[in-house]
DNA sequence: GTGAAAGCGCTAACAA
DNA sequence: TTGTTAGCGCTTTCAC
């Protein structure tokens, strides 16, 4: 069984490839009959393109990747579902990599792009990266970068995030007016924007109630849940007064039910705990969860949105394409209910 | 700025192309200065091959697929690091592609490899699929295939697999000597040898304690979390009796807990629930889940070994390669601590 | 150890 | 509407 390919089909049928790549590609140039000729061939030989021909001879691989910090976190796999979505639509394949939060690897991983492997990017950027330099290169070399969650500041190009800076004041003000006095604000990425968001989004809310702002109370959390869950015991332990924490990483739920657990605190009764979670079982843990949950999937949705839009314009993305979801506060029994 | 490829290198090194590929390569072929010089200019051009290029040059693409059903699943998720942690290593790029459980997207995406976009595949079947068609023929194509966690039967390639005829027995088991004597067993794959596995283990488990076998509390779940809810509801309603629930995907566990919560159903007091699911969050539900958790990371890893092996060999997969790897029980207090 | 040259399979001016 | 003809940038046999 000889391979099937464009020169076959010309052949077979007495046309030139370039021809039969145009009826390939439904051309306007082609006349029907030819076109339904060549449809008909291809499908009875089983004809599959060669996408890297394909990508090579036209510059445009037909290809987008994703680039996030890692895959088991609600939201991203959220994110990834609508990105996926809009790229399935158009005939897009997606690439995924993940930096596991190591700016060394995001750095390793976009160089790559500058080969023309992607015709674009989409990225949440890793929490430990501070350079922005990878990125500036991306867009130097023309290839539409589309930054969603967590964005650098300073680079030219559209991002969608959400409400940072609202929602945090809101879940702030939330456990305030439970009668929250000392609340302890778990911070996950407090170099980036988001992370500066959400904090000062809180400082806010604090500010507004008349609360006392403190530093001890802000706790930089990493990606060891090990390490969170030390660092959460000692700083509920240091501060016996806590009566109320904001965790703004999914991930970091597991650490702060068990802390409590352990030091026999009581949620809400003497805690009341909120988290930024897309998680779904968020409604059925001991107790039900009150939860910040942003718009993952929409997000996907609008950065593929954007990115494909900047492809068909061959345009760079403006940052003035940039969008602001909102996130809702779902109230569960973490806070009284 | 001139754009940089091997032919730039090679006329300002006065090298041809060919050097300069091997080069780069690395190739024995070439002498230690030769090298370095070209090393060191690619580093100070900015160099990036170009992957297209390369691929189709050497009909190699050195990207491989990662076909699952969805990502918003802790265990698909875990799978996808162990297969990135091993493709990553070898410097291979991974594209993920989600069926969301519909064999027709599963047959549409493994058409396109047939034309060389990867060098190798590695999947779990959607819910939905029946045929083995689609599969069979990427195989005839020479396209390295590995199964996990949901194969085909009589596809010969090699499958990483988990005992799950052992684990459901295990779980029903666990079950029966709390005390549980009518055990609704909600399927999710049952067309799959997977879910036949799990379905037999149980009634294995039912026959050795001489209970019987009651196909009413079978229940086929679906893909939509409203349905499966109602499911839950109606057979818990119907059979009064229930003492425990097996339920076997991750996704399902929402339903159930809430099932039960509406129907004033307390867990384990009035009824023992087990699930499968390597949700973190199972250790802080309410009530702390009991799981079977599947090595779901270990599982992408060895996949990804067997499919790197073929690679390296050019040989096919062998089915005598599989695997199968042990999941373990979670004991925790949905079932009675 | 290095080079010449022929592809890989498809796309896209430019012609006709 | 269709064909001719150059590539796209890299790999790889075969020669030297």
């Amino acid at each position: 069984m000889e391979k099937v390919n464009l020169k076959r089909l010309a052949e077979e049928l007495n046309l030139s490839t370039s021809t039969v790549s145009r009826a390939l590609q439904d051309s306007y140039q082609i006349g029907d009959e030819t076109k339904s000729r060549v449809l008909q061939l291809a499908r009875k030989l089983n004809y599959v393109p060669n996408p890297h021909a394909s990508s090579l001879g036209s510059r445009r691989s037909k290809m987008i990747s994703v680039v996030i910090p890692e895959v088991t976190d609600s939201y991203f796999a959220q994110a990834i579902n609508g990105i996926e979505a809009v790229a399935q639509e158009r005939g897009y394949h997606v690439l995924i990599y993940l930096t596991h939060e190591r700016q060394q690897q995001e750095q390793a991983i976009l160089k790559e792009f500058q080969g023309g492997r992607v015709d674009g990017v989409i990225m949440s950027v890793s929490a430990e990266t501070t350079s922005a330099t990878h990125l500036q290169e991306l867009l130097t070399q023309r290839v539409p970068l589309i930054l969603f969650d967590r964005a650098l500041e300073h680079v030219q190009t559209a991002t969608v995030l959400t409400d940072d800076f609202a929602s945090s004041a809101q879940a702030t003000w939330h456990l305030i007016k439970r009668g929250c006095s000392t609340i302890i604000f778990l911070s996950y990425f407090r170099n980036l924007s988001i992370g500066q968001a959400r904090l000062a989004g809180y400082r806010q809310a604090l500010q507004d109630s008349g609360l006392p702002f403190q530093p001890e109370l802000v706790v930089d959390c990493t990606h060891s849940d090990e390490h969170n869950f030390q660092l959460t015991l000692d700083v509920l332990q240091k501060h016996a007064h806590t009566d109320g924490i904001i965790c703004t990483a999914e991930g970091l739920t597991l650490s702060v039910y068990q802390a409590c657990h352990e030091l026999r605190r009581s949620i809400p009764a003497d805690i009341k705990v909120i988290c930024f979670s897309n998680s779904r079982s968020a409604a059925i843990l001991n107790p039900p969860l009150t939860t910040v949950v942003q718009p993952a999937f929409e997000t996907g949705q609008a950065a593929a949105n954007l990115l494909f839009k900047s492809l068909k314009n061959k345009s760079a993305v403006s940052a003035a394409d940039s969008q602001v979801l909102p996130s809702k506060l779902v109230v569960r029994q973490s806070t009284g209910g």
